[in-house]
DNA sequence: AGTATCCTGGAA
DNA sequence: TTCCAGGATACT
């Protein structure tokens, strides 16, 4: 899924789109994804747009919030009102034509999606929801003040989204660890976590309990950047190396954020503008096996820890 | 500590 | 056909 840098980039974005906005209508299309009443949340504003972890939240008026979790394929896309071209237009054409008409409520979008095609909602859209701008004002309909469409697709199914009131949001995230860039993370908590287990340092880092917000592709990276074998004990880490695996953790979350996330392959994350994010092209050790290892020339390999695909270079990861 | 499970689809 | 995929949980 998307881990925090691609989650964090889908909340700026969407911070830019829809806070102010008003969630005007909500169809689901696929009902297990949807936890939850919808009519909870119909006429609410937007108030905010947070993130905890990998979980995204959206802050409602009266109390409610969306707690939206990607997994592995969830996406959010923002398809503003003048960029909405009715799939109708086209259908009347050729109904004119005697060509058959469906009433298809499609739109085509003003500009390709890398992955999830051209047309909304796609075959995996669960759910819509449907967004009005703010009362018109002096202002009038400026892009920024338009109302649209934003989109949840997840090819696998895994994701959800959860009406969550504020005096129930302590038990849905609660438990999760701290967050890479506060001021918790620092070398003393990781020597206190760390010292306390002999699983692989790897599932550690991914452990959100523990630290919130790495998955499979920042793990591999920071470990990587860090020189520290994945499957090393954590309580084996000397102090130097933690040292290290902190700063390198934080390095390759900063260059997953500076280059809006990574969509590493199909149907997979994409910003909410449609377009895939970019870190992918500087991956050093994550889905690079059969290449050479960038620090010493060796060869990164693939092997398998906790399930999960794992890379390393065994010449320079100890 | 491992493995199965929820799903769909691309690649080997 | 089999393996693999950005996650997390419920089991042996």
């Amino acid at each position: 899924m998307p881990e925090l840098p691609e989650v964090e980039t889908i909340r700026k974005s969407l911070q830019e789109a829809i806070v102010g906005k008003k969630i005007k209508d909500v169809t689901i299309r696929l009902a297990k994804v949807f936890h939850g009443d919808k009519r909870e949340i119909l006429g609410k504003t937007i108030e905010a747009i947070e993130r905890r972890g990998k979980i995204l939240i959206i802050k409602l008026s009266g109390d409610k919030n969306l707690l939206i979790h990607f997994k592995l394929t969830g996406q959010m896309v923002w398809i503003e009102k003048s960029k909405i071209i009715l799939r109708q237009a086209q259908d009347d054409a050729e109904q004119s034509r005697g060509i058959k008409n469906q009433k298809s409520k499609l739109i085509t979008l003003g500009h390709p999606i890398p992955f999830a095609g051209t047309e909304l909602p796609a075959k995996t859209t669960h759910v819509i929801f449907e967004i009005d701008g703010p009362p018109s004002s002096a202002y009038g309909e400026t892009s920024a003040r338009q109302g649209g469409k934003l989109f949840f697709n997840d090819l696998r199914q895994f994701g959800w989204i959860k009406v969550i009131e504020n005096r129930n949001l302590k038990l849905e995230i609660g438990k999760l660890g701290v967050e890479p860039f506060s001021s918790e993370f620092t070398v003393d908590y990781l020597k206190q976590i760390f010292l306390k287990t002999s699983k692989p340092i790897k599932l550690v880092l991914m452990d959100q309990e523990k630290i919130a917000g790495i998955g499979n592709i920042y793990a591999n990276e920071a470990l990587f950047e860090a020189g520290i074998k994945p499957d090393k004990p954590a309580k084996k880490l000397r102090n130097e190396e933690i040292e290290k695996l902190r700063e390198a953790t934080l390095r390759v979350l900063g260059e997953g954020l500076r280059y809006g996330g990574s969509s590493a392959s199909d149907e997979a994350y994409i910003k909410p503008t449609g377009e895939p994010g970019s870190y992918q092209e500087h991956f050093r050790a994550y889905q690079q096996d059969g290449q050479k290892c960038p620090k010493c020339g060796g060869m990164i390999k693939r092997i398998a820890l906790g399930g999960r695909g794992t890379f390393i270079c065994t010449g320079c990861q100890r």
